[in-house]
DNA sequence: TTCAGGATGCGC
DNA sequence: CGCATCCTGAAA
Protein backbone atom coordinates (compact mmCIF):
# COMPACT_ATOMS: atom_id res chain seq x y z
CA UNK A 1 0.00 0.00 0.00
CA UNK A 2 1.32 3.65 -1.05
CA UNK A 3 1.73 6.38 1.46
CA UNK A 4 -0.59 8.96 0.17
CA UNK A 5 0.38 11.43 3.12
CA UNK A 6 3.36 13.10 1.32
CA UNK A 7 1.88 13.03 -2.06
CA UNK A 8 -1.24 15.26 -3.73
CA UNK A 9 -4.19 13.12 -2.77
CA UNK A 10 -5.24 11.77 -5.95
CA UNK A 11 -8.50 11.36 -5.01
CA UNK A 12 -11.37 12.93 -6.68
CA UNK A 13 -14.77 13.46 -5.07
CA UNK A 14 -17.24 11.44 -6.75
CA UNK A 15 -19.83 13.56 -8.40
CA UNK A 16 -23.87 13.93 -7.94
CA UNK A 17 -24.53 11.48 -11.12
CA UNK A 18 -22.85 8.68 -9.16
CA UNK A 19 -25.90 8.88 -6.44
CA UNK A 20 -28.46 9.39 -8.88
CA UNK A 21 -28.29 6.44 -11.16
CA UNK A 22 -31.70 4.06 -11.20
CA UNK A 23 -30.40 1.10 -9.83
CA UNK A 24 -28.84 0.85 -6.35
CA UNK A 25 -27.35 -2.39 -6.73
CA UNK A 26 -25.42 -1.35 -9.33
CA UNK A 27 -24.35 2.06 -6.89
CA UNK A 28 -23.73 -0.57 -4.06
CA UNK A 29 -21.55 -2.33 -6.54
CA UNK A 30 -19.49 0.51 -7.52
CA UNK A 31 -19.00 1.32 -3.81
CA UNK A 32 -16.61 -1.51 -2.88
CA UNK A 33 -13.34 -0.21 -3.57
CA UNK A 34 -14.04 3.86 -3.11
CA UNK A 35 -13.00 6.14 -0.74
CA UNK A 36 -14.36 7.81 2.45
CA UNK A 37 -11.98 10.41 3.34
CA UNK A 38 -12.78 12.82 6.47
CA UNK A 39 -10.80 16.33 6.97
CA UNK A 40 -10.83 18.55 10.46
CA UNK A 41 -8.41 21.05 9.82
CA UNK A 42 -5.11 19.89 9.01
CA UNK A 43 -6.00 16.40 9.68
CA UNK A 44 -7.16 13.96 7.49
CA UNK A 45 -8.20 10.94 7.46
CA UNK A 46 -9.25 8.07 4.84
CA UNK A 47 -10.02 4.50 4.23
CA UNK A 48 -11.67 2.11 1.49
CA UNK A 49 -15.08 0.98 1.62
CA UNK A 50 -14.68 -3.16 1.16
CA UNK A 51 -18.26 -3.60 2.59
CA UNK A 52 -21.72 -2.19 2.00
CA UNK A 53 -25.35 -2.39 2.10
CA UNK A 54 -28.43 -1.18 0.23
CA UNK A 55 -31.25 -0.01 1.81
CA UNK A 56 -34.23 0.72 -0.08
CA UNK A 57 -36.79 2.98 1.20
CA UNK A 58 -39.57 2.33 -0.01
CA UNK A 59 -40.53 -1.37 0.30
CA UNK A 60 -37.49 -2.82 2.09
CA UNK A 61 -39.05 -4.03 5.56
CA UNK A 62 -35.01 -3.20 7.45
CA UNK A 63 -34.62 -0.18 5.77
CA UNK A 64 -35.26 2.98 8.51
CA UNK A 65 -37.38 4.72 5.47
CA UNK A 66 -39.57 2.52 5.36
CA UNK A 67 -39.81 1.18 9.46
CA UNK A 68 -40.23 5.28 10.42
CA UNK A 69 -41.32 6.76 7.51
CA UNK A 70 -40.29 10.73 7.20
CA UNK A 71 -39.34 11.70 10.46
CA UNK A 72 -36.50 13.86 12.35
CA UNK A 73 -34.20 10.49 12.40
CA UNK A 74 -34.77 10.19 8.62
CA UNK A 75 -35.20 13.38 7.18
CA UNK A 76 -31.74 12.64 5.47
CA UNK A 77 -32.47 9.79 3.53
CA UNK A 78 -35.14 11.77 2.14
CA UNK A 79 -33.07 14.53 0.66
CA UNK A 80 -31.59 14.30 -3.12
CA UNK A 81 -28.72 11.80 -3.38
CA UNK A 82 -25.14 12.40 -2.32
CA UNK A 83 -25.53 13.54 1.29
CA UNK A 84 -24.38 11.83 4.53
CA UNK A 85 -26.88 9.59 6.60
CA UNK A 86 -25.85 9.22 10.18
CA UNK A 87 -27.55 7.37 13.01
CA UNK A 88 -26.81 5.72 16.22
CA UNK A 89 -27.66 2.21 16.67
CA UNK A 90 -26.89 1.63 21.14
CA UNK A 91 -23.99 4.29 21.57
CA UNK A 92 -22.37 3.98 18.06
CA UNK A 93 -23.17 5.93 15.14
CA UNK A 94 -23.63 4.64 11.38
CA UNK A 95 -22.16 6.12 7.97
CA UNK A 96 -25.20 5.64 4.90
CA UNK A 97 -24.55 7.80 2.10
CA UNK A 98 -27.83 8.69 0.44
CA UNK A 99 -28.94 7.78 -2.85
CA UNK A 100 -31.50 8.61 -5.91
CA UNK A 101 -33.65 11.05 -6.48
CA UNK A 102 -35.40 13.26 -3.39
CA UNK A 103 -37.90 11.30 -1.39
CA UNK A 104 -36.90 8.01 -2.94
CA UNK A 105 -34.94 7.42 0.58
CA UNK A 106 -32.26 4.97 -0.79
CA UNK A 107 -29.15 4.87 1.07
CA UNK A 108 -26.12 2.39 1.32
CA UNK A 109 -24.72 1.66 4.82
CA UNK A 110 -21.23 1.30 5.01
CA UNK A 111 -20.19 -1.73 6.93
CA UNK A 112 -16.12 -1.83 6.86
CA UNK A 113 -13.72 -0.19 5.44
CA UNK A 114 -9.60 -0.47 4.90
CA UNK A 115 -7.86 2.33 6.28
CA UNK A 116 -5.47 3.97 3.84
CA UNK A 117 -4.53 7.74 5.25
CA UNK A 118 -4.21 8.98 8.92
CA UNK A 119 -3.84 5.64 10.44
CA UNK A 120 -2.04 6.94 13.70
CA UNK A 121 -4.65 9.07 13.98
CA UNK A 122 -7.47 6.65 13.77
CA UNK A 123 -5.60 4.22 16.25
CA UNK A 124 -5.59 6.94 18.76
CA UNK A 125 -9.34 7.58 17.73
CA UNK A 126 -9.73 3.73 18.62
CA UNK A 127 -7.85 3.58 21.69
CA UNK A 128 -4.61 1.44 20.34
CA UNK A 129 -6.40 -1.61 19.15
CA UNK A 130 -3.62 -4.57 19.04
CA UNK A 131 -4.95 -5.33 15.81
CA UNK A 132 -5.37 -3.05 13.04
CA UNK A 133 -8.32 -4.53 11.34
CA UNK A 134 -9.95 -3.39 14.34
CA UNK A 135 -9.92 0.40 12.66
CA UNK A 136 -12.57 -0.52 10.48
CA UNK A 137 -14.69 -4.30 10.47
CA UNK A 138 -17.63 -2.75 11.52
CA UNK A 139 -19.90 0.49 10.97
CA UNK A 140 -19.71 1.89 14.26
CA UNK A 141 -15.87 1.31 14.38
CA UNK A 142 -14.92 2.57 11.20
CA UNK A 143 -17.34 5.85 12.24
CA UNK A 144 -14.86 6.26 15.62
CA UNK A 145 -11.49 5.92 13.04
CA UNK A 146 -12.74 8.60 11.13
CA UNK A 147 -14.21 10.85 13.10
CA UNK A 148 -17.93 10.48 11.94
CA UNK A 149 -20.58 11.88 14.55
CA UNK A 150 -24.02 13.47 13.98
CA UNK A 151 -22.47 16.46 13.72
CA UNK A 152 -22.18 15.79 9.81
CA UNK A 153 -25.47 14.68 9.24
CA UNK A 154 -26.93 15.38 6.21
CA UNK A 155 -23.77 16.87 4.82
CA UNK A 156 -22.72 17.29 1.31
CA UNK A 157 -20.28 14.02 -0.04
CA UNK A 158 -19.53 15.60 -3.65
CA UNK A 159 -17.81 18.87 -2.27
CA UNK A 160 -13.86 19.44 -2.03
CA UNK A 161 -14.87 21.76 0.79
CA UNK A 162 -17.38 19.18 2.89
CA UNK A 163 -15.51 17.73 5.92
CA UNK A 164 -16.04 13.78 4.40
CA UNK A 165 -16.60 13.49 1.21
CA UNK A 166 -16.86 10.42 -0.73
CA UNK A 167 -13.87 9.58 -3.64
CA UNK A 168 -12.33 7.25 -6.38
CA UNK A 169 -8.78 6.73 -6.28
CA UNK A 170 -8.76 5.04 -9.68
CA UNK A 171 -9.02 1.64 -7.80
CA UNK A 172 -10.39 -0.83 -9.72
CA UNK A 173 -12.86 -4.02 -8.72
CA UNK A 174 -13.69 -6.56 -10.98
CA UNK A 175 -16.74 -8.40 -10.71
CA UNK A 176 -15.47 -11.49 -9.45
CA UNK A 177 -13.53 -9.71 -6.93
CA UNK A 178 -17.18 -8.56 -4.74
CA UNK A 179 -19.10 -11.72 -2.95
CA UNK A 180 -22.77 -10.84 -2.11
CA UNK A 181 -24.73 -12.12 0.70
CA UNK A 182 -27.53 -11.48 2.84
CA UNK A 183 -27.29 -8.29 5.03
CA UNK A 184 -26.09 -8.27 8.63
CA UNK A 185 -28.48 -7.52 12.20
CA UNK A 186 -32.09 -7.02 10.38
CA UNK A 187 -33.33 -10.79 11.08
CA UNK A 188 -36.73 -8.72 11.62
CA UNK A 189 -37.02 -8.04 8.02
CA UNK A 190 -39.58 -10.80 6.89
CA UNK A 191 -39.02 -11.09 3.51
CA UNK A 192 -36.29 -9.05 3.01
CA UNK A 193 -34.14 -10.37 5.33
CA UNK A 194 -32.42 -12.66 3.08
CA UNK A 195 -31.96 -10.73 -0.05
CA UNK A 196 -28.34 -10.40 -1.16
CA UNK A 197 -27.67 -6.86 -0.98
CA UNK A 198 -24.78 -6.84 1.08
CA UNK A 199 -21.47 -6.33 -0.95
CA UNK A 200 -18.18 -7.32 0.04
CA UNK A 201 -14.36 -7.50 -0.89
CA UNK A 202 -13.31 -11.09 -1.57
CA UNK A 203 -10.07 -11.55 0.76
CA UNK A 204 -10.56 -8.89 2.53
CA UNK A 205 -9.12 -8.98 6.46
CA UNK A 206 -11.23 -5.83 7.00
CA UNK A 207 -14.91 -7.63 6.51
CA UNK A 208 -16.75 -7.33 9.30
CA UNK A 209 -18.19 -10.78 8.92
CA UNK A 210 -17.49 -13.96 6.55
C1' DT B 1 -20.50 -18.07 23.17
C1' DT B 2 -23.13 -14.70 26.06
C1' DC B 3 -24.13 -10.33 27.96
C1' DA B 4 -24.60 -5.56 29.39
C1' DG B 5 -23.67 -0.95 28.00
C1' DG B 6 -26.44 3.16 27.64
C1' DA B 7 -27.81 6.84 23.09
C1' DT B 8 -31.61 7.80 20.42
C1' DG B 9 -36.21 8.56 19.25
C1' DC B 10 -40.47 6.22 17.88
C1' DG B 11 -44.91 5.18 19.32
C1' DC B 12 -48.12 4.23 22.96
C1' DC C 1 -42.33 7.08 29.46
C1' DG C 2 -41.15 2.26 27.83
C1' DC C 3 -38.60 -0.28 24.89
C1' DA C 4 -36.16 -2.01 20.67
C1' DT C 5 -32.27 -1.14 17.98
C1' DC C 6 -28.66 -1.60 10.44
C1' DC C 7 -23.44 -2.62 17.48
C1' DT C 8 -19.35 -3.44 20.34
C1' DG C 9 -16.04 -4.97 23.89
C1' DA C 10 -15.32 -7.67 27.65
C1' DA C 11 -15.90 -11.89 30.05
C1' DA C 12 -16.11 -16.81 30.18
Amino acid sequence: MSDYNSKVVPFVPLPKTFYLRDDILDILKDSIGKIILHKENNIITAGRIVEAEAYIGKFDKASHAYRFGKTKRTDAMFREGGIAYIFNVHKYNQFCFVTNEEEVANAILVRAIEPIVGIEVMMSRRGFPKNIVNLGNGPGILCQSLNITKVLYGIDLTSYQSELILCDDGFEVRDDMIVKTKRIGIDYAEEYRNVNWRYYLKDNKFVSRK
